[in-house]
DNA sequence: AGCACATTGTTAATAAATTAACATCGCAAA
DNA sequence: TTTGCGATGTTAATTTATTAACAATGTGCT
């Protein structure tokens, strides 16, 4: 899975709310562009996700329900993945000390033990050098 | 700087290529796409990436030499924090749970005791509770 | 000087994305 | 029932992106 993403700038932006939201109708996805157009123009590009495969729906009551086909997981893991390459030389060592540093503020001491924590635990799994 | 990006999938793909590089000519960064169009189409798209104030270039010996205007640091800071927005519910702790979950193997002991100190640092910085 | 080569500059045709008008459908209230 | 509302379905016009042909420039070699 190199790079054939294939998505333009507005089907990129939906598909970042859906993923934000978990699952949405068209009407909240329009609600969360900050620079949305028109409900109908929404509803045509949530329509060409829907074509290209990227996203399904269910009828909950009278109204649609999109979400991604491709589950969030596996979806955040690319898109860390790709910014690990583009920006980090690859290094997923390089990207978490970025992020350590930009997020000093937003980490509260439960959390860096948690961290800490986890990675003694990888340590131990890993031989011992 | 919410995301008045605005750069289109060819404008992003060489945006990407010209931070992995740091600089490159046009011909080095059709190089690096392996879905490349024409030489001449890629020039076009780096002019326009030009125009738009993206990237600059200087004159090296015969050849231009094509960079990012924005400095690495901040591209990849706000790229990260676009990932961390968008699929880590806006926590960087939960992206540096995941980038230590999805990099297991890639990280040497070295690395994961680097990674210790620097988190023990942070939490000397912060007020104890 | 004159030619080959590598590069940049200009312009235009084609394809895709973006936008939105208009039509339709189904439920629910009067 | 019929009217209105909230939603979906269809189609098309416009803008933007993408592609690339062709011209010009400039260097270095013979």
């Amino acid at each position: 899975m190199t790079n054939a993403d294939q998505l333009s700038r507005r089907e990129r932006q939906i598909m970042d709310i859906l993923y934000r939201l978990g699952r949405a109708s068209a009407k909240e996805v329009m609600e969360h562009m900050d620079d949305a157009p028109s409900y109908s123009s929404v509803r045509t590009l949530i329509g060409k996700l829907v074509e290209k495969g990227h996203v399904d729906h269910t009828e909950l009551g009278l109204k649609y329900v999109y979400f991604p086909l491709v589950n969030h997981d596996q979806a955040s893991r690319s898109a860390l993945g790709n910014v690990v390459k583009t920006f980090f030389e690859d290094s997923p060592y390089l990207a978490v000390n970025s992020l350590l540093d930009m997020s000093i503020h937003d980490l509260s001491t439960d959390e860096l033990d948690e961290l800490e924590k986890m990675i003694q635990a990888r340590k131990n799994i890993k031989p011992k050098k």
